[in-house]
DNA sequence: CTTAATTAAATTTAATTATAAACTATTTGG
DNA sequence: CCAAATAGTTTATAATTAAATTTAATTAAG
């Protein structure tokens, strides 16, 4: 099997240009027909027919006339964002953030649900339904125009089969979410991992789209990675890939949870951070954050230290550069590895905003090879908390306007 | 752009399926017509009129009958070798290796030019246009039925206008490779960097056929990885996609020539097992190698050392241990992020075959996160010297039987 | 105002290609 | 020698896109 060639037939042509009039439409709506055809070069027959039968399914709806520069003035089209709606769901070790979305990627309705300490099988899966439930029962709108549920899941994923393989942070392991959501609910559910879900929701909706190839790193308790090339989502063969929190960068550094040394989470997530202030307050240090734990080294959190950072507190401003540095060697190997065209930085870390971005862009500027490399654009994430909730969405819109090209020959 | 859609229409329908046979005949042939039709699942009718096409370009001979388990014989077509030659082309540090195949990847012709030791710009490429002249003079194949010559070199490569953008190991810059080979002959010229050159020949010839996701590490002066992913070669966006050699491995590590410090090269590259072994006789280390090289370090060579190692030299034995535990940890790394299904380990250090292999595989099997990806195949490349030969004149092969699906919407 | 030019959209007609069904050709096995 | 099976071709049809034409609406010039 060398490259996935497709067998062309007239369904795929037709399903290829549906879903190419429906993306424009999404993105550059509204816009009439004439401009459609324009942009993707179909021709007017080709537009007006598909558009037609978009109209009939009422995805699509005419909405007014634009203006003309001398000629008849153009139907314009867009989306119909009161027929479909989405839910988004991320799960994360604490709690689990609910959405729900419009087609076109606007929020209608939030909701947060704490997850217990010790989560089990059941509290987890029963603590999701609870979440979907609840968004349900919070709206007036038609459970039959809600198309799907996407949910974006710390840990390793199978998104084929929507299994969490294994949850670290809630030590829990094969949660068959998708088969659950699906028997509950008769929606359509894709489960992926959160940094995945998130590149998709920067690709559909935030500092991603238009751009065919970059990454996306989740900086929480863990570091994860979503990876787009070519436009895609790309999952590796065991769905591990983007798991850069365990890129070794120190082969003689500390000891990692997973049982290796010198991972880049042990010296750049939100745990590291943490564990070194609290480290060099132990030691003795000085810092601001003395007054703002009352003393107590149990209190220091990631917040804190930003403030305290924030407030000229050198101990805590260090932590931050150390970390951003770390991070700058990671994020070059994965310059080296995977050569992105832009690096996006979510999740919680991402909150200490500039301080750690500046000493990033610098360590990737001093040690990327060639000068294009060293420009890299490294940008936040658009939708700061939200943006593994909104990845989520993404899954599902992925799923529905993406015509299937799946129709593979047999044996090739 | 969200996902590069394509536009479906007649011609695009066509060569899809045109290049479906193509390549079904490429890989299982000798076939017949309706084993085609049987494994595309296109129609008896759309097989045989593409074919017919096919025969009349001559791309395409009909053979012989096979045989029949009752039923008319089925009449096989296999590729026109004869009608059609590519010449594949590697450029090293030291000398070009030139090989000249059939359309099938059978090596007719080798030829070996030697790089004077300070090759400037145009010493390389009167070389390069040299290389290719002697392998058709010395030739009765008619220069009409060469299609293309096919480059990989070593160093950053930019692809799409055929430069060879850096070369470290012959300090040049920006030679136009493609253009000056365009210009003297009249053929398809596609350039590449080494490492992706020899994954597309392991795609197209090799241990990657049938494996849509894999990675090709290419292990000599430098470490150079090609990435083979949903069964198409990727680049990055600025062609330095692979260049795991420049992986940091151990921050506080030895300094690299490209100026960072504890890069996987300074470990496991061909150089680095030659000095840690030369480092360690200084200091006194007896070692098989004294008689060998009379002596004198400076014959020491990774050829020695393989086979003072195989000898039972246990310097150089552990030299090549160390060598495979690092570069254990750089596949490691690589697995976590890019999750290939296989990694194929090709150039010269491969010729230090299981000795090093062992200590990879140890080392990934120790240092992964699950058990598949502790599972990840790694193993060597089919072609040895000839890898990157072999992968030039797979990029010929790609440009002709893949269907030029870029027709792509102008502006989505 | 009127008219020509311009643009948008729809319609008609033509061309392209895959597909379905029917058919011919060949071979094997009884 | 005949029935069954397999290979390949022919013919007709259907599904589309492509090209050309028509209709409609609007603007701008005179």
């Amino acid at each position: 099997m060398v490259k996935n060639l497709l067998r062309g037939s007239f369904k795929l042509m037709k399903s290829m240009n549906r879903s190419l009039i429906l993306n424009i439409i999404r993105e550059k709506g509204p816009i009439s027909r004439a401009e459609i055809a324009k942009l993707t070069k179909l021709t007017p027959p080709t537009v007006s027919s598909l558009v037609k039968e978009l109209l009939q399914a009422e995805i699509v709806i005419e909405r007014n006339l634009g203006e003309s520069s001398g000629g008849r003035k153009p139907t314009l089209l867009t989306l119909n964002s009161k027929m479909f709606h989405v839910i988004g769901m991320d799960i994360g070790s604490q709690n689990i953030k609910t959405i729900l979305t419009t087609i076109t990627g606007s929020i209608i309705k939030h909701s947060i649900v704490p997850l217990p300490a010790e989560s089990t099988r059941e509290t987890l899966l029963s603590a999701i339904i609870q979440s979907v439930q609840s968004i349900l029962d919070d709206t007036e709108i038609d459970e039959e125009k809600i198309v799907g549920i996407g949910v974006g899941m710390h840990g390793i994923v199978d998104a084929n089969q929507g299994i969490s393989v294994f949850a670290p942070n809630l030590h829990l392991h094969n949660i068959p979410i998708k088969e659950v959501l699906e028997e509950k609910f008769n929606m359509i559910v894709k489960v992926e991992n959160d940094g995945r879900a998130m590149s998709l929701g920067e690709l559909w909706f935030g500092n991603g789209a238009g751009i065919d190839s970059f990454v996306c790193i989740n900086v929480g308790r863990g570091i994860g990675a979503g990876i787009i090339m070519n436009g895609k989502l790309y999952h590796g063969s065991h769905f591990i890939s983007g798991e850069i929190g365990h890129m070794v960068i120190d082969i003689d550094g500390p000891k990692c949870t997973c049982g290796n040394y010198g991972c880049l989470q042990t010296f750049a997530s939100g745990p590291a951070i943490v564990d070194r202030v609290k480290k060099e307050m132990r030691l003795g240090q000085s810092s601001l954050l003395s007054q703002l734990t009352e003393g107590n080294l149990d209190n220091v959190t990631g917040e804190l230290i930003y403030k305290a950072a924030l407030d000229g507190d050198s101990l805590c401003r260090t932590a931050l550069q150390q970390a951003g540095r770390y991070m700058g060697v990671g994020l070059t190997n994965l310059i080296h590895t995977v050569n992105p065209r832009r690096i996006i930085i979510g999740g919680g870390v991402s909150n200490a905003g500039d301080l750690i971005m500046e000493s990033i862009t610098q360590t990737v500027k001093q040690r990327a090879l060639t000068q294009p490399a060293k420009e890299t654009e490294i940008i936040l994430s658009k939708f700061g908390d939200d943006a593994t909730a909104m990845g989520a969405v993404a899954l599902i819109l992925a799923e529905l306007f993406t015509s299937r090209n799946t129709e593979t020959a047999s044996a090739l």
